[in-house]
DNA sequence: TTGCAATCTCTACAATTGTAGAGTAAGCTC
DNA sequence: GAGCTTACTCTACAATTGTAGAGATTGCAA
């Protein structure tokens, strides 16, 4: 399951957002829907989301006169590349110490370490019968 | 404790290291501690030292003829500024939900599973004691 | 003292990214 | 059918980033 690597820029990633909420939806929507987070004009959206198509990352549809735009990338997808670029740069690659960077510096609250303690046995327990596919 | 934002690009990661493995260190022995990495000629890796001096990212003393740079932020201000850009980008700038991507998507053996409970653990019981500072 | 080696300085350039204006097309309203 | 509205196309431009050549400086070796 070799994933393609999709390097997200600031600005893609605000837009892609905006897709994934309201696919399939016109450029003029994704504005719209951006405006409070960002003021871009139209001319600046349309332009960014035809260049996303160019590299793949999102496509489109022509319906009439009107242009519809999905993503062509699962926020899935978007976020497993984004970690992986995040690990490699910082932390050598491994995630293991990016984990630890996180519970070291206090990003969590103790109800979140709670949380995610029981999300890691969970995890754990079920590796224990699933051969790990990865 | 507000911290500045750090946006080191893919190249500045790159260099940074080296200087952090090496500091007090001259523009030619980051050249070459980079040789394997980066074919980076001479000039490349020096423009990029420079502009990162002038971003505040690495810092100069001259010794007569020779320049001597050494980071001036540190490796973990680093990975911070990097982890709090993936999170704010592709999970909202939540860190419970990304790690529960980590988890979810298999990025950890069953060893490291294991090894983060204990951390978890032991985490969770220091912040029973300690008020959280943070 | 002449020249080589190591460093540094200056300048440049292409690709990418953020940003947007100006003009075009097509459908709707009166 | 004249004009308004909506959406689209084309073109442009500055800043950043990756990349590097050419030339200047300086200290050491022969």
């Amino acid at each position: 399951m070799a994933k393609k690597k999709y390097d997200l820029t600031e600005g893609e990633w605000a837009i892609i957002q905006a897709v994934w909420d309201n696919q399939p939806c016109a450029a003029p929507t994704v504005q719209e829907a951006l405006q409070s987070e960002k003021a871009w004009t139209y001319s600046t959206v349309k332009t960014m989301m035809d260049r996303m198509v160019t590299k793949g990352l999102l496509k489109t549809e022509r319906i009439r006169n009107l242009i519809l735009y999905r993503a062509a990338v699962t926020r899935k997808e978007a976020q497993n590349s984004e970690l992986i670029r995040a690990a490699k740069r910082a932390f050598d690659g491994a995630f293991t110490p990016m984990m630890q960077f996180l519970l070291d510096n206090n990003k969590l609250s103790k109800d979140q370490l709670v949380e995610l303690e029981a999300m890691i046995k969970s995890k754990r327990e079920a590796k224990n019968k699933k051969r790990t596919i990865s």
